[in-house]
This record gives C-alpha cells, structure tokens and sequence, in this order.
DNA sequence: TTGAAAGCGTTACCAA
DNA sequence: TTGGTAACGCTTTCAA
C-alpha cells in the first residue's frame, strides 16, 4: 500500500506538504503542489480512510439507515439518496436496519456516528432520546419522524396535503363509499401515534372529508397487519367476503394499491368502473400495473435534496443552532387507469 | 467520546488489558474481564471503528457495491446480502454504482478498499484487471463475472440452466413460435460477450431447442435498449406493429417480463390465452401482476449465503490459494398465470 | 496475568 | 512557503 510518506519522499518534501498539496491548500505554492499531485497519481496513491477519519473526524461519507430494502419505495429512496450525496461530493452508504432494534442501534453505534459526517434516518423502532445519545453529536436528518416534538432535522412524506389530493381525487370521480386501506383507526384518537405517518395520512383524509361535508365513519378505516402487497390482497378478500360494500379505495402506500388491484381481479370486482383505486409514493411499478395505479407521486428528488442540504448544511457548519428544522418533500397526483373522471 | 483509555482508567487497568478484556481474549482472567465490560458498559464505550481499522486492517463491514438500487432485482439482492452478511457478524454497507464506470472506481477504491474487510461487487463498466488494481488485495467476490478467465471468486445466477427451463416450459405449454425479449443475437458468437448473462441465458435457450429438434433462429431474439419495464413494452408495441408473429415470450428479466405483460395488454393480446409468458428472476411484484407472472426464481437466500460463504472464507484465511473458485445460485420455475400446461 | 510502548497513516499546529 | 512533530484511538509485540 502506498502511503503519503511515499509520495512525499518520491516528490521530495515533506508528509506536511504534501498532505497540503494533495488537499489543495492554497499555501503551498503551485509548482510544488503539481510535483506532489503528479507523483501521486503516478504511484496511484489513495489517502487512506480510516487515519483521515481517525485524524480528522471527516470520511465525506453519508449514511444512509433504511428499513427493508427489497421493497419498492425505500429503495427508490436510498437510489435517490445516494445519488443527489454523490453531486454533494459525498459518497453514501446504506444500511438496511431490517425491522430490529438491535439493528438500527448497532448501525448507529458501529458504524454511523463513528464513519460517516451525518446520516439520514429512517427511524424504525428506535426512540429519539436513544438516537440522540447513540449519534455521538453527529449530524442526523430524519425521514418522517413521529415524535411529538422535533428533536433533528427532519423531511416529511407530504402526508397530510397528499392524502387530502388523493380523497378528493377519489371524491372528483364520484365515489360515495370510500375505504381508507391501512391505517389504525386508533391513530386519529390516539396521541402517541399522532404524528406517525398514518395518523398524517388520515388527517389529510379528514379534513378532504369535511370539506365535502360528508361523514368519515372509523369503520371506513381497515386496519392490515403491515403495509404489505400480500396483506392489502388478503384484506381486500376478508372486507368482500364479509358483504363490505364500497366504490373507493385509498391505499395508504402503492405496494398496497397493487395488492389491492390484484385483490379486486381475483374477486371480479372491475376497477375502474365499479372500484377505484388510488394509492401513494409513485413507485416506478404503478406505471405498468394493469390497470395502471393512481397515485400521490412523492417526489423523490426533492425529497432527497432537501435531506442531503438540511444534512450538508449541519456537516458544514456544526454550529448551527440546536433548533430542529424541518422540510416536506413536493408531490403531485398522477392519474391513471385505477381512477376515472366522470 | 469515550474512549478506551478512559474506560482503563475507571476500571483501574492499563489500556492493554482494556483492549484484550474488551475482545474476550482468554489470558485476562475473568475477573478483571468482567469489571472493565463493566465499566465499558456503564461509561457506554464503543470502539472507534476508524482506529481499530487503522491499526488492525479489519474493520467487520462488507462492502455491496451494486448497479441501479432502484430497481426490483438489485434491491432484493441488495437486502439478501445484508441480512447474510449479518448471520456472520459482519456489518454490510451498499453503495450504489449507478452504471457510471468512475462512480464504480471511487467506491471501490475509496470506500471499499480502504474500509472493508472485503467486497460484493456487480461489475458494470470496470474490468477485472481494474478490479484488481483498485481492490488493494481486500477479498472480492464478483456476482456474475463476465470475464472470459475467472480472476475473482464469482457467484453466478443460474443463467443457462434457467433458461434451459425456462424455453422448456414454454414448449410444455404448447408454444410454437417463441420470441427472446432483451438479450443481443451478437451475444451469441461474438467472443467478447460470450460470458455475458445475456449469452448464457441464449445459450440455455439454444440447448432447449435443440433437444426439441426446434429452429432458433436469430430473428427470433429481440434486443432492447436495457432490461427496463418500459423498453419491454415499446418493444412489443413494435414488434406487433410490425406485424411480427409469435406465441410464447421469454423475457431476460421480470421486470421486462411485467413490461411485456402490459405491453400486451395495451394491444388486447390475451395472456395466457394467445401469448404465454415467462421471465426471469422472480421478483416479489411479480406474483402480484395480472396476470401472474410466471418465472424462474432465483434463489436468493441460497445467492447471497454462497457469495458471503465465499468472502468470508477468504476474509478469514487470506492466505487461500488465488485460483478462483465459482459458485452458482439455487432457481426454481414458478409457474403462475402468465403460462398454462395444456 | 498484566503493563509499557511502539506504531497504523493522517492532519494540524507551530516554528523556521 | 515549507517542515517537524504531536496527536487521533486502537492493537500488538515484548517485558515484567
């Protein structure tokens, strides 16, 4: 392994210097930096990672934790990530905390607060307070978090405003009866899931709701066991099969709408025309569904932008006050074969 | 930062014995062991994953680099990877190449080579004697290694075989006149692409034809600009407008496979009635379409335990002998509402 | 069984 | 403008 003792014996100055140079810093005159720089690529000298970070407390890396990779919108997510930290001069990493504690705290612990200048997090099972004392004073951005009170920089999932589009979306193609696929009616009443993402969703779905001055019972409100293609299949065979009646669906995640779409063909239950159906995220696959998926297309771009700045700016500038700020990622109802316009 | 010397000092150690009773070795004696976990436990200690890298070269991460996160197949593998990597306590990072051949450089030697034990890699863009130079000698497993001379350990989809199956099956539901959705009939006889996934999977094509005493011809292989959903339906929007007759699809991917299916959907050719349809991979979107899609589903369980078999064995004995061994995933056919046995 | 001390490859301070 | 040198936190001989 070539090391910077190397290149800066083989360029003949010191390892101060041409740990300078090879920064670029502006003291060392260019001749000399050329030297050192020319020497470096001809040994093909790599700084090494972990004495940088060691040294310097800096890798240029971000960490990205995600919850279940093998599915279509986290992964979307972590694509986006990393993407929009490689045109921030950060390298990404991302780590799958896989639905455990355990998980979420090792990444943290291990990797996280000690490798990377700032992660982004999709917070899981973990609580704040335990993020706080395992981030070791690192920069955090968090993807949708459910405390009560902000404690990190935070991006929401346009929530409310999205699942206000999408019932009044529902409402505009004429649906009397509509169910709202996979929230806990509990959220609503409930405070400690008030801010979770489902308690949002159906805030949104209220208040779309009220508007029309129309009745939003609980019991239009179907719980599934997790947010699941194969769950929103079977519930939507368990609410038929029990004489369920209804002309609208609002999944609360796309993978679900597709499950949902998949549970309707089963039962011959035609969609558009006797149900339709509207989902949200905007995975890449609700484009090819058949019939095609409605959806609250968040936009990932922006969502990542808006992540990798709150969380550049805080790497850049560790001063920043304590206050956490927050952000909402834009969106936009994309119509398609699962919805008609009347 | 808690650090080691701090946790010596309350335990009333030197920083040796801190180190030694930290990792369990066995000539602390138990009682001293136990008092500085103690104290480790209490002053909430982690070690500094950049100093025990540093010093030690190992580090307990599993580098994933890996091709378009954002897409079904690739996020799966990535998820399997990681759950596997963590059965054998190591820690797995993935880093997305994003089909940018610097983007593959920069990971592998930045990242990769510096900071992990060893590295999955989904060669793109880079050959193996880059490959090779940037690695810095850390174990590399490749996934599906198109070289013509294996340098690396590779672990390989089961391309031929599946094939074989895959057209075999076609013939089984009664199909005539099949199409290849996705591969390059150049695969086939130029040498530089001879161990592409592209001219293996044509390869178990070839063989299953020729057993059936059936013509390939060349004609009959459709390529496509990529292996994505919607280059699949525009291409069966083109082929049919060109009048191109046919009656079984073997598509290179599911997510080709799914863009099929809706391509044909679009033009009102019944599934699996006039055209059958089989893909590759199986993805989990894939049993949810309508109609199902039949494939062959790789193993990937079965992928990732022999890829993270293979890194570890080299991670543990560096010094096994450099010949590349080969190993090849686990497939099943799943057949599904896109195919009927007549 | 434990401790002292020498690095690992950088960076950053201070002096020249 | 450059160089010497002391850290960063850990592991690992070598002695005690």
């Amino acid at each position: 392994m070539v090391t910077m003792s190397d290149v800066a014996k083989a360029a003949g100055v010191s390892r101060a210097t041409a740990s300078y140079a090879l920064r670029g810093d502006p003291r060392i005159i260019p001749k000399t930096a050329e030297r050192v720089l020319k020497v470096a690529k001809e040994l093909q000298y790599t700084t090494n990672l972990s004495a940088k970070s060691l040294r310097s407390g800096k890798s240029g890396i971000i960490g990205v934790a995600i919850f279940e990779l093998d599915k279509p919108y986290p992964s979307e997510m972590a694509a986006a990530l990393s993407k929009e930290a490689s045109h921030n001069d950060f390298q990404a990493i991302i780590q799958q905390t896989a639905n455990s504690k355990e998980s979420e705290i090792s990444i943290l612990q291990k990797v996280t607060s000690q490798l990377c200048d700032g992660t982004i997090f999709s917070p899981g099972k973990v609580t704040s307070e335990e993020i706080q004392e395992l981030s070791g004073g690192k920069p955090i951005v968090l993807l949708d978090d459910t405390a009560r009170k902000l404690s990190f920089d935070t991006v929401f999932t346009p929530c409310e405003d999205g699942a206000y589009a999408a019932v009044k979306h529902l409402l505009a193609c004429g649906c009397k009866d509509i169910l709202i696929i996979g929230a806990n009616p509990l959220a609503l009443t409930d405070a400690s899931k008030y801010r979770s993402v489902s308690a949002r969703r159906l805030a949104g779905c209220k208040k779309a709701f009220s508007e029309e001055a129309m009745e939003f019972p609980e019991s239009n409100i179907i719980d599934t066991p997790d947010w699941s293609t194969l769950a929103a299949r079977s519930t939507i065979h368990d609410i038929v099969s029990q004489g369920r009646h209804f002309d609208g669906l609002f999944c609360m995640t796309d993978s679900m709408g597709l499950g949902a779409l998949r549970g309707l063909k089963d039962l011959g239950i035609s969609v558009p025309n006797e149900v339709q159906v509207i989902g949200f995220d905007g995975i890449n696959e609700g484009e090819f569904s058949v019939p095609s998926l409605t959806t609250i297309e968040v936009d990932m771009a922006d969502l990542a932008k808006k992540a990798i700045q709150l969380l550049t700016a805080r790497i850049d500038d560790p001063t920043t006050p304590d206050t956490a700020v927050s952000a909402t990622a834009n969106f936009r109802l994309v119509q398609r074969e699962s919805t008609k316009i009347r």
